[in-house]
RNA sequence: CGGGGCGUGGCGCAGUGGUAGCGCACCUGCUUUGGGAGCAGGGGGUCGCCGGUUCGAUCCCGGCCGCCCCGACCA
């Protein structure tokens, strides 16, 4: 068999966000003037005639800026909870987003599929996802009139990898990445914040494949290039971060985020500018010990009561010292690859967090959950608050292991809990008497990074933002062609399970976080490649000579390619102000009786919205010039 | 799934044991026309669904459904 696929030159137009606007676009838009606002879509509209209603209320249900005005613009309408209808305008957006989304894959060297969103039980179960994905609740599916189950999938490793091991027998036929744009499924616990977090998505996601990691590695690459382009193109300030893998699997992921301050992710970054990770995954440098230098007082000499006192902060107050240099101890129940419940109890600083999703992987558990009190009062005898590392009694007759965070490491003349009741201990010291116990106990790195943490690179201290995810790339490795034996032959007729690398890219919600980016208190500020419209022209008056004017531009502006809508309306002044500025074209040309008199008309950008006289003639070559320089301001 | 809240016209809301109202939007007419106009006249709601109590329920009670927020959870 041929190789599938030849390695692919990137287009030179891709590099930079005026290819937008190059006429080179695939759909049939052939002007070779490069100054040419051929944005696909570009049928121009006249408001008359469209399908635009926008609301002067927002809508109850709706919480975060971007919601707020997907609404109150008309370009997206509920129809359940997390699933939302697009207008003609909102779909527009979409559709730009999907074009830029494509001409980068294609440039890439990926190749566009399309894969069934009904997908039978059997495939989730080769892979193992199905009974993981349906204790976590989030897998929609359904039965056919045979009883036979499916899944409507929220990702399509199985379907992919499925149809690769059908087709490919040997290396040669590879390397290939496998694309598609469509619609994906998560019946998720909460969703919210409109296009954010929906049940019903529209998504961009792309497998690659190959003969061994190095393969995979420039894939990778070529995909986080890719995704660079994809986010520069839409005009957003995004960050790339180290990521948890999650559900997905494998080794190596990093986050593509929009930084906006609505966003559900916490990321750290260092201010040296060399780290950046989701806090999930985020680690820290070390930090200052409080107890450096010290000698370690004998453990017990003056233990304290701390009745009733159960917070941290209480009993460093309580007890004249700083949370720094109190242990929590925390019992978890830990499910490990064998399905077993063990317990570990997990010490901490008492000024830093246990970061839940660090921890099972720090312990080599699949899933922790903090244990319940009854258990809780079982080994230690106590209740929360007075829980400490010494006399754990064993559970279900294993000892309770231990695991220390690394910056209790070297901790002494420290505080905890006595397992008593308003009782804590002085004097511990972590070598001496808590790595001696009987119990496994090791140092792990499993705390919450914190704003002005030093950073683990060595140089720079960290500061935490707010993110959208709005793109996440996997190294899945072997995960998948293993459990669903996707083999070829190598070199040495040896049958190798394909590396794999799994990309994917949320459109409505980069169209979402574009506007929770961009956006003022009288509307949004679309990015010019992402604006349903490029440009706006609005009659003021229903003067015969007005709409004359208004006419002709709008027509002169379509014939010279520029994407645009016509405010023909017969409405007030101000209702056309309102709206256009709730919309949020990029360029608005605005003619009215009182400038017409003069012969101008007025030609704003939606960032400045500062109107400059215009005379009719040079329109058009002023609202070209403007929106091929990304409409931040007037090009006169 | 735990906690909280809400379902009344297209949107935002008020209200009552005697079958519903306000603002915006909408329709008609007149006036108006540079930042969500004024006047006049109009249309539109089985008050989420089912059951119960009652002479009578939109209102009280029970159940269900839907939606939102917080938490847990989470490509």
């Amino acid at each position: 068999m041929r190789r599938i696929s030849e390695p692919t030159t990137p287009r030179a137009s891709a590099e930079s966000p005026a290819s937008l606007f190059s006429g080179e676009s695939r759909y049939g838009a052939t002007s070779t003037d490069l100054q040419s606002i051929a944005c696909y879509p570009r049928a121009p509209m006249r408001w008359s005639q469209s399908f635009l209603v926008t609301l002067r209320e927002v809508p109850g249900d709706a919480e975060v800026v971007s919601h707020q005005l997907l609404y109150r613009a008309g370009l997206v309408h509920k129809l359940a909870a997390g699933i939302y209808s697009y207008t003609p305008f909102g779909f527009r957006s979409l559709r730009k987003m999907t074009e830029i989304v494509r001409e980068e894959m294609d440039a890439a060297g990926a190749l566009e599929v399309d894969l069934p969103i009904l997908q039978p039980k059997e495939l989730w179960v080769e892979s193992g996802r199905w009974d993981r994905y349906m204790n976590e609740g989030i897998l929609f599916h359904l039965k056919d009139r045979k009883d036979a189950e499916f899944a409507l999938a929220p990702t399509a490793e199985e379907a992919v990898t499925d149809m690769v091991r059908r087709s490919v027998t040997s290396w040669r036929q590879l390397p290939f990445n496998l694309y598609q744009i469509r619609t994906k499924f998560r019946d998720e616990i909460r969703p919210r914040f409109g296009l954010l977090r929906g049940r019903e998505f529209l998504m961009k996601d792309a497998y690659s494949f190959d003969i061994d990691q190095k393969g995979l590695d420039a894939h990778y690459k070529k995909m986080d290039g890719a995704y660079r382009r994809i986010f520069d193109r839409c005009g957003l300030e995004f960050a790339v971060v180290q990521a948890d893998s999650g559900a997905i699997g494998g080794s190596a992921s990093e986050e593509f985020m929009v930084v906006a301050d609505t966003g559900e992710d916490a990321l750290v970054f260092s201010d040296a500018g060399d780290y950046g990770a989701n806090i999930e995954k985020a680690m820290t440098g070390k930090l200052p010990e409080p107890w450096a230098g010290e000698e370690a007082r004998p453990f017990g000499e003056a233990n304290a009561p701390t009745p009733g006192i159960t917070t941290t902060e209480g009993q460093a107050k309580h007890l004249r010292t700083t949370p720094a240099r109190i242990v929590n101890t925390m019992i978890y129940e830990a499910v490990g690859a064998d399905g077993k419940a063990r317990l570990a109890a997990v010490l901490i600083r008492g000024d830093l967090d246990i970061n839940e999703v660090k921890l099972p992987k720090a312990i080599g558990a699949l899933h922790v959950r903090l244990a319940s009190e009854e258990i809780l009062r079982k080994v230690t005898g106590t209740r929360p608050g007075f829980v400490g590392p010494l006399g754990l009694l064993p559970f279900e007759e294993n000892p309770i292991s231990l695991f220390i965070d690394r910056s209790l490491e070297h901790g002494a003349n420290l505080w905890c809990g006595a397992n008593r009741e308003g009782l804590h201990h002085s004097g511990v010291s972590i070598a001496r008497d808590v790595m001696s116990q009987p119990a496994f106990a090791s140092v792990v790195e499993i705390a919450t990074a914190r704003e002005g943490d030093p950073s683990p690179m060595g140089a720079g201290t960290l500061h935490i933002k707010r993110g959208i995810e709005v793109g996440h790339i996997f190294k899945l490795g072997t995960k998948y062609s293993e459990s669903m034996k996707c083999e070829v032959a190598d070199q040495n007729q040896k049958m190798v399970p394909l590396a794999m690398g799994c990309y994917g890219l949320g459109l409505g919600r980069t169209i979402a976080a574009a506007i929770e980016q961009h956006h003022d208190d009288v509307g949004i500020v679309w990015p010019v490649p992402l604006a349903p419209y490029a440009c706006v022209v609005a009659s003021l008056q229903r003067d015969a000579a007005v709409l004359a004017a208004a006419d002709k531009l709008y027509e002169e502006l379509k014939a010279a390619g520029v994407e645009v809508f016509y405010d023909d309306r017969d409405e007030r002044p101000g209702v056309k102000f309102k709206d256009i500025d709730l919309v949020g074209f990029p360029v608005r040309v605005v003619v009215g009786g009182k400038g017409l008199a003069r012969g101008v008309v007025e030609v704003s950008t939606r960032r400045e919205r500062k109107a400059s006289e215009i005379a009719p003639d040079r329109v058009v070559e002023v609202v070209k010039r403007t929106l091929a320089a990304g409409a931040t301001t007037l090009a006169v």
